[in-house]
DNA sequence: TGCTATATTGTTATTGAGTCTCAATTGAGT
DNA sequence: ACTCAATTGAGACTCAATAACAATATAGCA
């Protein structure tokens, strides 16, 4: 079950390589079904261990090569967490627009559905008579309030 | 008229470094100065250059080094625009929750009044049991988008 | 199947924002 | 003015991301 559903992003993966004339390869295919194996959100860094996993030839800059591919396909999408760096996540079945609450300690991020910035970006659209292509709301949160949900992964000294 | 708002900017930096036992030195009030005088957002880099002109000793770390003071005194605040390096600008009459509309391609900011969010903000947090600390909505747009209102500043070549 | 043009790759060097180190300097209380 | 800790500038350094380039692999075609 789960496999069919990954077919179908694979699938979808390759039409976007043909239709912008791209070689399908097995580095891209590595780096492609890293990101959607792995559950939470990563790091091009993370990407490329995982990656690495399923085709060990797998180069960091084949890595930064193949993200603007799937982000552009729209199979992943940027999280910026106001970090240096970058963070990605899959997109399998996101139907609402989602927003990201970030702890800003140890970086776990929860996405949360928040549907009504849809409309809301609309709205900003018809303001300055333009149209969205892309809207996110980050929230901000500190660890040792997360604690409290006994949902963080890190662990203090101080 | 000008002068006495920044008058008031300036007692209120001071009153924060005196507050955590910090001295008032040339560089510090010209790096505060320089983020106060120029009217869009900077980057460390821009403000860099700004502060030089007002006194040209100070160097790259020391502007480094005095952004925690002024982000953490409130009297600028940093604006994510999802590049690699950070936006800043400075809090002048701001009295609602703005959201940032950023041109993808030229990077000019936009900011306009959303004042919903701040009750968004509340209601996230109750979903989650925890106090927001901060929030962000960022709008991307392109810029040929903006080219139709006449305020994008770059030159398209393609 | 094998051939060819060319897209893609890994390696390595490089960039650029931001941080760190440390000796020299400077501000503020005495 | 004196003292000493806070602060500074210069320059080395970190680290994510990008670029250059020679070697390799792919897809279309024979």
């Amino acid at each position: 079950m789960k496999i069919e559903i990954q077919d179908q992003y694979i699938e979808s993966f390759k039409e976007f390589l043909a239709r912008k004339g791209l070689r399908v390869t097995n580095q891209r295919m590595a780096i492609f079904g890293a990101a959607f194996c792995c559950d939470n959100h990563f790091t091009a860094e993370d990407l490329l261990e995982q990656a690495r996993k399923l085709d060990d030839s797998v180069s960091r800059a084949t890595v930064y090569r193949a993200l603007p591919l799937l982000t552009e396909s729209n199979l992943i999408r940027e999280v910026d967490v106001g970090k240096d760096y970058k963070y990605y996540t899959a997109n399998k079945d996101v139907k609402t627009f989602q927003a990201q609450v970030i702890c800003m300690d140890c970086e776990k991020i929860f996405e949360i559905d928040a549907p009504f910035m849809e409309w809301y970006g609309k709205t900003v659209a018809e303001k300055l008579l333009l149209s969205v292509e892309d809207q996110r709301l980050q929230v901000s949160a500190r660890c040792d309030q997360l604690k409290l949900k006994g949902e963080c992964n890190r662990v203090f000294s101080k």
